[in-house]
DNA sequence: CACAAACCTTACGAATTGTAACAGCATGCA
DNA sequence: TGCATGCTGTTACAATTCGTAAGGTTTGTG
């Protein structure tokens, strides 16, 4: 079983050695960040499962943060922060963040309230191999697509790491670089070229309108999106 | 769209019927009960989405309650106790409570808690990245733009970085130094130009009159502002 | 009104992405 | 072995996005 990633974004060193320290302990690697700046660059290449995010951060409006990473990224976000009003409060949870944690905090009180927040999406994750999204269902013990007509397209290994990829975690931006460690691909210059040709066959497997597609979605300079209400069965 | 159902377990009287009342208005349904053992019995026969569950109750450890319904029933609970205690709260967690909520408690705060939890186990639903604002729409999952009439008029990446900016601070002055840290660019003389482009291309999009911009109101010298009434939903 | 600074818009080009065509490779079959 | 078939990466070129440059327009000041 993986550990789950968590990082901590937080402008004092102090507090990101502590909760560093209690969460290696606690069973989940960790990387920290004390500017928003660096935290996401490291989006780029990381898929955290939790974020941990102090509001108080000297370079970026910490709540704007919170509801990128809430919407686009899909992450779950606990907010960990020194301000104590529950208008702050409120206004962080409608934000998208998943939790409010008030400084100073427990280190326990922090493991726990992560382990409640991955239990209740660990519950809802992908157990068996066939997938269902918007009219469509994946087959990935047979490689075929069935669209809701039942007419049956074949697909290929390298199509179905992709596809795979993408229904592991619909509507959630997935990045090149995430893409390559996923697709096992070498960081060569030219693999790029070869995820393009990917997508694009998978694209025409989907029929998707080359010029305005509904389920892949391209995000210039960032990666890519899957739009699809997925389950696994 | 049903209203979720909340159920309120809790022996003080006072505390059930103002939870019951705030609840309602936030568009729960909510059931009260003054014992464990009646709310029991009313699980036979509903389902609720949410449980709030004080601890002291008097005919049954509530700890134990809340083991059972996060284990058998899969509900999302949520513990209201006066016992402040970081070792209290670790154990609540830990039991399976998906929070813990402290006496005394902020009525608005109880609604953003359930309402955070609510949104999380439905992530396979669309919610929280849309938003509305004098007649538009913005759909920033499928990166769309929508107007009254249902027209739909696609944005970029680049232009949805502004605009999201803009939902996130209605009415109020956005510096273009706020702006280059959000929008993650360099802070170069040119890269003012380049902001200056994107906002353009904005308000084509938003069909804004350049004589008379209604929405994205330029002050010179300052910065932008967006005059728009904007619901997340 | 003159002038400068700030801002807007258009056009262009560099970087990024899409896709058709081709080639290498493995597999299966006669 | 020889051939056909299908998969996948590579190449080359088309299309898109978005920053930059350049010139025009607006705003504020004296």
């Amino acid at each position: 079983m993986k550990r789950p990633l968590v990082t901590i974004l937080d402008d004092e060193p102090d507090i990101r050695r502590m909760l560093a320290d209690v969460l290696e302990e606690a069973g989940f690697d960790t990387l920290s960040f004390g500017r928003a700046r660096s935290f996401e660059a490291a989006l780029a290449t990381h898929r955290p499962d939790v974020c941990l995010v102090d509001l108080s951060l000297p370079d970026t409006d910490g709540l704007t943060l919170v509801h990128r990473l809430a919407l686009e990224q899909g992450a779950i976000v606990i907010i960990i922060s020194g301000r104590a009003q529950v208008q702050d409060r409120v206004t962080g949870l409608e934000l998208g963040a998943d939790d409010y944690i008030i400084k100073p905090f427990d280190p326990a009180e922090v493991v726990a309230r992560i382990r409640a927040r991955l239990r209740s999406t660990k519950s809802s994750q992908n157990t068996g191999n066939t997938a269902t999204f918007n009219g469509w269902t994946a087959h990935f013990d047979r490689y075929v697509l069935q669209d809701d007509a039942g007419v049956e397209t074949p697909f290929s290994h390298a199509e179905g790491e992709v596809l795979r990829l993408f229904l592991d975690s619909p509507k959630r931006l997935i990045s090149r670089a995430q893409m390559q460690e996923n697709l096992g691909g070498a960081a060569s210059e030219s693999f790029d070229r070869a995820m393009d040709v990917r997508i694009s066959r998978l694209r025409t497997k989907l029929r998707e309108d080359p010029k305005n597609p509904q389920l892949i979605k391209t995000i210039y300079g960032a990666g890519y999106i899957f739009l699809g209400d997925v389950a696994w069965t």
